[in-house]
DNA sequence: TCTGTCTGCCCC
DNA sequence: ATTCTGC
DNA sequence: GCAGAATGGGCAGACAGA
C-alpha cells in the first residue's frame, strides 16, 4: 500500500475502513460489539474524508486569503522551490485544520483549552456521536461534523498496542485515531512503553523506528499536532529562550499524587523509594485504585480518552500559573488530570513534570525519529523498510540538516512547520531556519581531558590554541543594531541580569562604523576593577537575575569574548576559529576590566601549555580550553557537540592533586536505576581538636555500579537511628545515618563558603562552613580510619590558598 | 511584613 | 557540573 | 564516542504561611 502523498492517503483511507473493520472483528472477539461500533463510526468518518477534498480545497483557498502572515511565510518557502516537482506536505494535507493552525499560539491554547474543558465536564458530545444510529451517516450536518472533529476520539478501537512493533505497521491504519481527529495521548504513551522495552544491539534503531512511526501517524493524520507531540517527547512546552517554567518539583508532585489516590505523603515516599520514580508511583496508584473507584466510574460513564492536546494544554496551564495560590492551582490541575488518566498516561504526565521520561531515549533520539518520519513521508518509504545504501545516505543528510537547524535556530515550531512544507528538498530547511539575531544558537561545549598528552594525540597534525577557562557564566550576546540580548548556556534569556553589559555595548558599538550587528560568545566573570583581579564564581552568582538596576550593581563583571559567530548580517558558523578570532579582533576594542578577549596562546609545546595552565589557575581561572584553529574548527554545534577540549587542574591524574579523605556519615535513597540502593552519601571531615565530624558535601558520582552496591551492603550493619552527638550538622535531613566506618578519597574542583555545611565553621565566621564544589568519589580507602580523615583546618588552609579567595583577601575586602 | 520552603530544560 | 554504562 | 541517566553545591526568586 502506498503512502506519502495526499492522494495516496485518501486512496488508502477508502480501503482502510473495510480492512480495519474486518481485522478487528476477527482479532478480538471480546470487543466484538465495540469494535463493530468503532468500525461503523469509522465508516462515517472515512466517507467524510472522502468527501473532503472538494470541500476543503475551497476552504483552504479561502483561509489562505484570510491568513496573511502565514501565507506570506509559506510563499517565501514555496517561492524558492519548484512546487511541481516537490510534493510538499502542505499540498498533501487538505485538512482545513492545517490552515487553522495559523492562529497564534495563545489564541489556539485558549480555544483548545475551552474545548477540552467542556469535553471533560460532560461527555455529552462524544456520547451523542457514539450513540448516533448509523443510518444518520449521510445526514451528518456540518456542525456535528465539526464536533466530531473536535471531540470524537473514541471511534477507533485502540487495542493495537503491539502494532508499533509490528513489521507491517501502517501509520494511518494502525494509529488509534482518524484523520483530523485529536491525537490520543495514549498513543504516545504506548510508544514510550515500547521504547523503554528495547535493549541490546540495534535497540537505538528500534527506538527511533517506534517513535518515527508515531510521528508519521501524526504528520499524516493531524499535522497540526506534530509540534505538541514532539515537544512533549523532548519535555518542553516552549522553546528554551521563552523561559516557561513549570514550577512543579518533587514536593508538589508528591502532594498531588497523595491527594489524588488518597494516600499519605509518607506512603507516597515509601512507594517512591520502592519504585524509584514518581511516574511509576502514580501509575501504580492508578492501577490499584482502579479496582474500587474506577469500577463505578466506568459504570457511570465511559470517560473519553485523554488527548495530546489536553495534556499539553494542562502542562501549559501549570507553567502559566503564577501569583497567589498558584501552587494550589498547579496541584489542582495535576490532580484532575491524574483522576482522568489511565496508569500510563498518569505516569508520563508526572514524568514530564519531573523533566525525565526515563525510557532510555531523550532529545537526540526523538529528533532522529522526527527526521526519519519526515524523511519517509517525503520519500514515500514504508515503516520498517530496509534502506538501500542511497536511502541511508539521504536519511543521514536529512537528519544532519535537521539537527543543524535545531542547533542554529532552536525554534521547534518553525522548524517543524518548515519541514511540512519542503518535502524532499531538505536543503531548503537551512534557508529558512538559520542563525538569527535574537534567537539563541546552541553553544559549543567542551569535553573534559585528563592530560596534555591526550590533547596532543587528539589534535595531532592540527594547529590548535589554548585559552583561559574563566569561571563565570556563559553569555551569548546578541546585538541587532539597536537592542542587546544575552542568553545563557541553556539558551535562557538572561538580559535582565546584565544591564551593565547592555549599556556598555550600546555605548561602544553605536560609535563603531564597522559593526552593525553581531552574536558573540563569551564568559561573564565577576571582576574587581581596582585590583584588576577575577573574583569568585560564588560572588557572580549573587547578582540579581531579573530587573537588575544599573546603580544597584555591586558585583561588577568583565566580559571575556572568545568567539564570534555572526557579524554584520553574516554567519561565521562555517568559518575557522582562526578567521573568527581575527574578526573579533578587527571588530571589537578591548576595555580593560570590562570587555576583553579571552587570554590565549597558540602553541603545541607541552611545557608552554603546562605553564599557561598554571598561570591560568594562578589568576583565578579553572584551567584551559583547547580548540583547533584551522582544521575542523568551524562553530558547528550540530556535527560534534563536544569539539572543544577542556583541561582543568583537578582532572589531571598526575601529581598528588587536591583529594580529601572523608567519612560517609549518612545516606539518601536512590531513584531510577539506583532504586533500592543509596543514591548519595553525606560526607564529613574530622576535627581532632573538637573531636567531632564536620560536614563538607554530599557525593553521588564516581561510583561504578559494583561499588555502589558494595557500599550499600557495607553500611547495612552500620546504621544508627540518630546522628551521633559528635556529628556537627546544620539540621541536615538524611534517610539513614551511619556510624563512622570508612574513609573515602574524594576529589573536587574548589572549596567554597557553604550555607549548609559545617566544615571549618569555627575558623570561618562561625555561621558558614566550607563546602566542596563538584565532588566525586575516587576510591575507597582501606588504609585509614575515620579519625584519620582530613581535618577542617587543613581544608580551610586550602580554601584560603585558592587564587580567587586570595584575590579577595589581598583586597582586604572579606566578602563573606 | 517577615521567614521558611521549594524550585530551577537554574547556573556551575 | 562529573561520572559511569550500554551500545 | 555518543547518549542517557545517575548524582553534586549554591544562588535568587516565588510563594505559603505565620
Amino acid at each position: 500500500m502506498k503512502q506519502g502523498t495526499i492522494k495516496n492517503f485518501f486512496g488508502n483511507s477508502q480501503k482502510k475502513k473495510e480492512e480495519l473493520g474486518e481485522s478487528n472483528l476477527g482479532s478480538d472477539k471480546k470487543c466484538a460489539t465495540q469494535s463493530q461500533k468503532g468500525a461503523e463510526t469509522n465508516g462515517q468518518n472515512s466517507k467524510e474524508s472522502q468527501q473532503k477534498p472538494d470541500e476543503s480545497k475551497s476552504q483552504q483557498e479561502e483561509s489562505q486569503l484570510k491568513e496573511k502572515p502565514k501565507a506570506q511565510k509559506r510563499r517565501q518557502i514555496i517561492d524558492s522551490s519548484d512546487d511541481e516537482e516537490v510534493p510538499s506536505l502542505a499540498t498533501m494535507s487538505i485538512s482545513n485544520k492545517q490552515i487553522k493552525k495559523v492562529e497564534n499560539e495563545n489564541q489556539k491554547n485558549e480555544s483548545s483549552k475551552s474545548e477540552t474543558k467542556s469535553s471533560t465536564d460532560s461527555s455529552n458530545l462524544s456520547k451523542q456521536i457514539l450513540e448516533k444510529p448509523k443510518n444518520e451517516d449521510e445526514k451528518l450536518s456540518q456542525s456535528s461534523k465539526k464536533a466530531a472533529e473536535q471531540q470524537d476520539t473514541k471511534k477507533k478501537p485502540t487495542n493495537n498496542l503491539r502494532k508499533l512493533l509490528d513489521k507491517h505497521f501502517d501509520p494511518i491504519e494502525d494509529a488509534p485515531f482518524y484523520k483530523d481527529q485529536e491525537v490520543l495521548f495514549g498513543y504516545l504513551c504506548d510508544g514510550f512503553e515500547r521504547v523503554n522495552e528495547q535493549e541490546g544491539k540495534n535497540s537505538k534503531a528500534i527506538q527511533i523506528e517506534i517513535m518515527s512511526k508515531i510521528f508519521k501517524s501524526i504528520i499524516l493524520l493531524n499535522p497540526d499536532q506534530v509540534y505538541e507531540a514532539y515537544m512533549f517527547c523532548i519535555l518542553k512546552i516552549a522553546p528554551d529562550y521563552e523561559s516557561n517554567e513549570l514550577g512543579v518539583g518533587r514536593e508538589i508532585l508528591q502532594k498531588a499524587i497523595s491527594n489524588c489516590c488518597g494516600k499519605s505523603v509518607t506512603q507516597i515516599r515509601d512507594s517512591l523509594n520502592k519504585l524509584g520514580d514518581l511516574g511509576k508511583v502514580a501509575s501504580e496508584a492508578k492501577s490499584t485504585q482502579k479496582n474500587i473507584t474506577n469500577y463505578f466510574q466506568k459504570q457511570a460513564k465511559e470517560k473519553p480518552p485523554i488527548t495530546l492536546n489536553r495534556t499539553f494544554n494542562d502542562l501549559k496551564s501549570i507553567a502559566a500559573a503564577s501569583g497567589k495560590d498558584s501552587t494550589a492551582e498547579r496541584e489542582r490541575i495535576i490532580i484532575k488530570y491524574m483522576n482522568e488518566a489511565k496508569p500510563d498516561e498518569a505516569c508520563y504526565f508526572i514524568r514530564f513534570l519531573e523533566q525525565n521520561l526515563k525510557i532510555g531515549a531523550a532529545e537526540k533520539t526523538m529528533q532522529a525519529a522526527l527526521s526519519k518520519a519526515f524523511f519517509e513521508i517525503a520519500h514515500n518509504i514504508k515503516s520498517n523498510h530496509v534502506y538501500t545504501e542511497q536511502q541511508n545516505q539521504l536519511l543521514e543528510e536529512f537528519n544532519f540538516n535537521i539537527t543543524r537547524c535545531l542547533c542554529e535556530f532552536p525554534n521547534y515550531y518553525q522548524v517543524i512547520e518548515t519541514l511540512k512544507q519542503i518535502g524532499k528538498d531538505i536543503s531548503k530547511l537551512l534557508d529558512i531556519c538559520k542563525i538569527t539575531i535574537g534567537v539563541p544558537c546552541k553553544p559549543m561545549l567542551a569535553k573534559p581531558t585528563k592530560s596534555i598528552q591526550v590533547i596532543l594525540e587528539r589534535f595531532k597534525d592540527m594547529t590548535f590554541t589554548c585559552e583561559y577557562k574563566y569561571d563565570g557564566l556563559r553569555g551569548q550576546i546578541h546585538y541587532d543594531g539597536k537592542d542587546v540580548t544575552i542568553f545563557s548556556r541553556n539558551l535562557e534569556n538572561m538580559t535582565q541580569m546584565y544591564p551593565d553589559i547592555v549599556e556598555f555595548i550600546k555605548k561602544h558599538v553605536s560609535q563603531s562604523k564597522t559593526v552593525k550587528n553581531f552574536i558573540l560568545d563569551s564568559e561573564i566573570v565577576a571582576f574587581d576593577k581596582n585590583t584588576n583581579k577575577i573574583r569568585p564564581f560564588q560572588q557572580l552568582a549573587t547578582r540579581g537575575r531579573v530587573n537588575v538596576k544599573l546603580d544597584e550593581i555591586d558585583i561588577k563583571v568583565c566580559v571575556f569574548m572568545f568567539d564570534l559567530i555572526y557579524i554584520n548580517d553574516q554567519s561565521l558558523l562555517q568559518t575557522t576559529l582562526q578567521e573568527r578570532r581575527q574578526k573579533i579582533q578587527e571588530c571589537f576594542v578591548q576595555e580593560p576590566g570590562e570587555f576583553c578577549f579571552a587570554e590565549h596562546i597558540n602553541t603545541e609545546d607541552v611545557e608552554q601549555i603546562q605553564e599557561f595552565l598554571e598561570k591560568s589557575v594562578k589568576v583565578g581561572c579553572e584551567g584551559l580550553m583547547v580548540k583547533t584553529l584551522e582544521t575542523n574548527s568551524t562553530y558547528e554545534p550540530a556535527k560534534r557537540s563536544f569539539k572543544w577540549l577542556k583541561l582543568k587542574k583537578d582532572y589531571l591524574d598526575s601529581g598528588l592533586g587536591d583529594t580529601l579523605d572523608l567519612v560517609p556519615i549518612a545516606a539518601f535513597k536512590g531513584t531510577g536505576k539506583r532504586v533500592g540502593l543509596y543514591g548519595a552519601y553525606l560526607l564529613a571531615c574530622y576535627n581532632e581538636d573538637m573531636e567531632r565530624y564536620e560536614t563538607i558535601c554530599k557525593i553521588g558520582t564516581g561510583f561504578s555500579d559494583e561499588i555502589l552496591e558494595a557500599c550499600y551492603k557495607f553500611f547495612q550493619d552500620k546504621i544508627i537511628p540518630q546522628p551521633q552527638s559528635d556529628y556537627l550538622t546544620k539540621d541536615f535531613k538524611a534517610d539513614v545515618w551511619f556510624k563512622p566506618s570508612v574513609v573515602w578519597e574524594i576529589k573536587g574542583a574548589d572549596l567554597q563558603i557553604s550555607p549548609v555545611y559545617t566544615c571549618a565553621i569555627s575558623e570561618t565566621n562561625q555561621e558558614k562552613g566550607i563546602g566542596l564544589r563538584f565532588p566525586r568519589l575516587i576510591r575507597v580507602r582501606d588504609d585509614k580510619d575515620p579519625v584519620d580523615a582530613t581535618s577542617p583546618s587543613f581544608i580551610y588552609d586550602i580554601y584560603k590558598q585558592q587564587a580567587v579567595v586570595a584575590n579577595d583577601f589581598d583586597d582586604g575586602d572579606d566578602f563573606y
